[in-house]
DNA sequence: CTGAAAGCGCTTACAG
DNA sequence: CTGAAAGCGCTTACAG
């Protein structure tokens, strides 16, 4: 059927040993040799089976990419990323779902890790245990999620988040609200974290945490109206999502963005630039940061792992239109601070 | 290292060949022997080699999926349609990006073929001729595009646009625009057809085609003048983002949609929900649609390959605010039909 | 129902 | 630089 290594031996005149160095190792044979060896086997439109040289190897050639949710773009970027970068290194991409559901992702990253070589695992779920378990297991590098003691790519979550108070502060918000996410994500409790230690860097803010929301459209309705109560000038939402629901419940209720209240999102998804007004956000490259992750792993594949600290990616700051300078407060209050705080 | 058939055989005290049968084909083993074999595999936490299983058995027990662009949502729904059903079926799934790149399509769809049973394309940008040669070198199943004497999953395009036609028509439109896609999309061919059809079926129509606009928002910001000037009252454009576009600019110009004019779009994406005014949209279950897919991919494996017509998956036209009654026009005319026409 | 043996296609020490 | 041989871990006719 397929023509294999014994085919081009016989019309090469060699044997299946020299035909296999000629391929693999050609620095390995006689440069004649090598020539027509390559040049029958392109003849006969060789291809390897892969699954044989495999086995002989031990490598298999392919890592394995799990994420939450494929059909969340946000996955969908990395993704993107992992299969370039993947593909460049000759490593082939399996690819797993999880449909978001914890129970699950050990059992598929297991199943995983026998057909490939080492696995990158998206947003991971599982508790800081579980994670460090299947990392001894295999080699394993985390996208969005830190673990001690579990080699990892993450963004710069309390950086950007300073960056959106630091823009929000410029424009003379003093009261500034925070629309969470889901409790159990770790880039919200990194916000939360970011969200306090402000409170400390300029102790003339006034900040009030909304509660946590569901990290869609809805999550920042509802959050709208809590926001109007809070009295806040400026709310910064957990994604642009909540953003864009946040943004529509204030126009509903008769509020204007930014007139009245200036609104920021992470993420700089699509929609954000096509909701007018156009959304302030936070730009992470998505793509890149799935490129990173398997350069990562297959530094650790070479036995040189990185260190866990330090591989973060760069993010942005995008300023749109629902961002504004605040609106004065009825009273009137000096704009420098009176207040005395730490870290004087 | 780990462990293999070997280990199982010596502790269990029966064949290598007795082990592979009591965990491959375990009808052809005594219970009681095959009980013994499986329990001292499970609790050598045994797992086979795929490699060699593969090379053996000659199939590999992975599929290929080949998408145009990852990152797009579109595509990551069917991704992970096809991920589930054929997780499901016991397949795993390796993923190429082509990029949206024409030139690089073959040689990735040839280069997993190698190491995959057979292989999925979703909306395939090469030639019908191109396509026709890649289906006779390996199983392969087409999402989103017909080619003839290939096997293939595709929406009703025809039936969807005749849909969104009906229902303008009901609103008392008479002058409908329609802002095309790429001229090389072939779902784009499908509604043109289907948008001259329609002046047939309804000769009292205005029926007026605006050109072909890039799939994005700033196709549908360049649509938006050429739709003024037409003098139509309603436009269908190729999907919501040109359709977001469109609107976007219509209100830019002053005028009011639906008001003025109404706006429908393909696809169904998260943000034609998130407009003001909400988008009306044809909704096409691309996650179905995935695992469609696999079932065709399967059942061509196990040698019981399907019609290549038929396979269609049922759509729905999803109702929103951006399409309302027709504004009367000007110059006073009978609704009924005036003109002669073909097909009486 | 079970075992011994051959073989899947490739790689890699081991000699020469 | 090249060839003969062993072996990767599993499956599968072939005997019994």
């Amino acid at each position: 059927m397929a023509v294999t290594v014994r085919d081009i031996a016989r019309i090469a005149g060699v044997s299946v040993s020299t035909v296999s160095r000629a391929l693999s190792s050609p620095g390995m044979v006689n440069a004649a040799t090598r020539a027509r060896v390559q040049e029958t086997a392109r003849k006969l439109g060789y291809a390897p089976n892969l699954n044989a040289r495999n086995l002989t190897s031990g490598r298999s050639g392919a890592i394995g990419l799990v994420v939450p949710d494929l059909e969340n773009p946000f996955f969908g970027s990395m993704a993107k990323g992992v299969q370039a970068r993947a593909r460049a290194a000759g490593y082939a991409v399996f690819i797993a779902d999880t449909e978001e559901d914890v129970s699950v992702e050990g059992e598929i990253i297991r199943g995983l890790s026998r057909q490939v070589d080492g696995v990158i695992v998206c947003s991971a779920r599982g508790t800081d245990a579980s994670i460090q378990q299947l990392s001894q297991e295999m080699p394993l590098v985390l996208v969005n999620r830190r673990v001690p003691d579990v080699s990892s790519i993450t963004f710069d979550h309390a950086a950007s988040f300073q960056s959106v108070m630091g823009h929000l502060v410029a424009l003379g918000h003093h009261r500034i609200a925070y629309a969470g996410g889901p409790q159990t994500s770790w880039s919200n409790s990194q916000r939360v974290q970011a969200f306090a230690a402000s409170g400390q860097e300029f102790p003339e803010l006034d900040l009030v945490e909304l509660g946590n929301f569901q990290p869609v459209f809805t999550g920042g309705v509802h959050a709208g109206d809590l926001a109007i109560a809070s009295g806040a000038t400026a709310v910064i939402a957990f994604n642009d999502l909540v953003a864009v629901g946040l943004m529509d419940r204030l126009k509903q209720r008769g509020l204007s963005v930014p007139g009245d209240i200036s609104i920021a999102g992470f993420d700089n998804v699509p929609i954000s630039m096509l909701v007018r007004p156009t959304l302030t956000t936070v730009d992470f490259p998505r793509v890149q940061m799935g490129r990173t992750s398997v350069d990562a792993l297959l530094e650790a594949l070479r036995g040189t792992p990185r260190t866990t600290e330090g591989n973060e990616i760069p993010f942005e700051l995008v300023v749109r239109e629902s961002t504004g300078v605040a609106k004065p407060r009825s009273a009137a209050s000096p704009s420098s601070t009176t207040a005395s705080a730490l870290g004087g």
